[in-house]
DNA sequence: TTGTATTATCGTAATATTGCGATAAATAAT
DNA sequence: ATTATTTATCGCAATATTACGATAATACAA
């Protein structure tokens, strides 16, 4: 074994984790923190901004772009990196609503 | 290598990271779920709410017990489970913050 | 064309995760 | 005391992740 078994939850639990998951690394998390903040495409300053060789940048963008957290567009000679606005939204209602139910009682522990 | 380089990041980074990586993957989001969704502390059924053997359940809990997002207390025969509730509203300051700082403009992709 | 810059991919080593059977530990029930 | 019941831990195999050097691929510049 040593694969998730996601045929046994559904769909929403398993894009759920696949997002947090791409989110559960602290490159990742600077990589969208520096997207956000400089709040548009970013076209080559990102492998400068870390503190990892270049090709592991590169894999923490791949893996991103695949839970679709950003999107990535050729331009030129470089490429254009910017947050998935449209997914994010999804992601915050998904959160939202979890975190919303979060209350302080009824704990006896 | 294939161990996270945490040193080269912020504590909060790290911490928010470790929060989402616990949150990364499908079963605990079941396990999380159903304990918001009985909205108290739950002894011993836990097992039963997921596909898994009772020892990768065991292990499942163990994680989000170590990232803080559950508590479990041992009463008599069973472990009462529960949501921390602190950790969760803190989490959930965390990812508001970044979820805010999406917006639609700015984006020429 | 020949370099230069930028990003992706390949290959590999170290480590982590996932899942479960077997077993232990602890309390409850008989 | 003996037998369930419940949860945790150990040990293991399969797979995934993390990181990087080397190298490819692509577009720009000279």
């Amino acid at each position: 074994m040593g694969a998730t078994r996601t045929d046994h939850y559904t769909d929403k639990q398993n894009e759920l984790a696949l997002k947090l998951k791409a989110l559960g690394h602290p490159a990742r998390i600077a990589i969208i923190e520096h997207l956000l903040k400089v709040n548009t495409c970013v076209c080559g300053d990102i492998v400068q901004e870390l503190p990892l060789a270049q090709p592991t940048v590169s894999q923490h963008l791949r893996e991103l772009k695949e839970a679709k957290l950003i999107k990535g567009d050729i331009t030129g000679n470089s490429v254009c990196y910017c947050i998935d606005h449209a997914q994010w939204k999804q992601l915050g209602k998904s959160l939202t609503s979890l975190l919303s139910k979060v209350t302080d009682n009824a704990c006896k522990c």
